[in-house]
DNA sequence: TTCACAATAT
DNA sequence: AATATTGTGA
């Protein structure tokens, strides 16, 4: 909804199906087509590249991400209200003294998100990102080559 | 419905 | 790399 207030023209809903997909991408077309080169004035023009037909070839040089302007939600949610900012948990050492803390507090039989989650007892905390916190532990094994 | 888990996305 | 989100099957 966000999106379509800020000019978006349409939107797919997921999963997305592709018979919808190829009608947006109809669109798309047409409006490429219909302006030829009317460029806009502003708006990074990502062109499809060229096939290279011949045989030789020029040195296709970096273009830069940079552009980046205009919208900027001054805290303007008009519309939608319920647009709540979920902020990342971020896993402070605080947070894993308390993960560790539970998990050999019951067990390492037993490290179950949801055990892990209400054992650590942390406020806003939610089960998933225990569990993928989990997830992301197992990294700390090099394979020694 | 909720969960654990793995896979995947951001 | 660190977190988040999603798809599955139980």
């Amino acid at each position: 909804m966000k999106g379509v207030s800020h000019g978006a023209c349409d939107y797919l809903m997921k999963p997305v199906c592709i018979e919808e997909l190829c009608n947006i991408w109809q669109h798309v077309i047409r409006r490429k087509v219909e302006s030829k080169s009317q460029s806009k004035s502003k708006h990074n023009h990502e062109e499809s590249d060229q096939g290279n037909k011949g045989g030789d070839h020029n040195e296709k040089l970096n273009r830069k991400r940079k552009d980046e302007e205009e919208d900027e939600e001054n805290g303007n949610e008009s519309d939608d209200p319920t647009t709540k900012k979920k902020p990342r948990v971020v896993w402070s050492i605080d947070l894993h003294r308390k993960f560790v803390a539970a998990i050999n507090q019951l067990g390492i039989e037993k490290t179950m998100p949801k055990r892990i989650l209400d054992s650590m007892n942390v406020d806003g905390l939610t089960r998933e990102n225990v569990a993928s916190h989990l997830q992301a532990l197992p990294n700390e094994d090099q394979s020694t080559s």
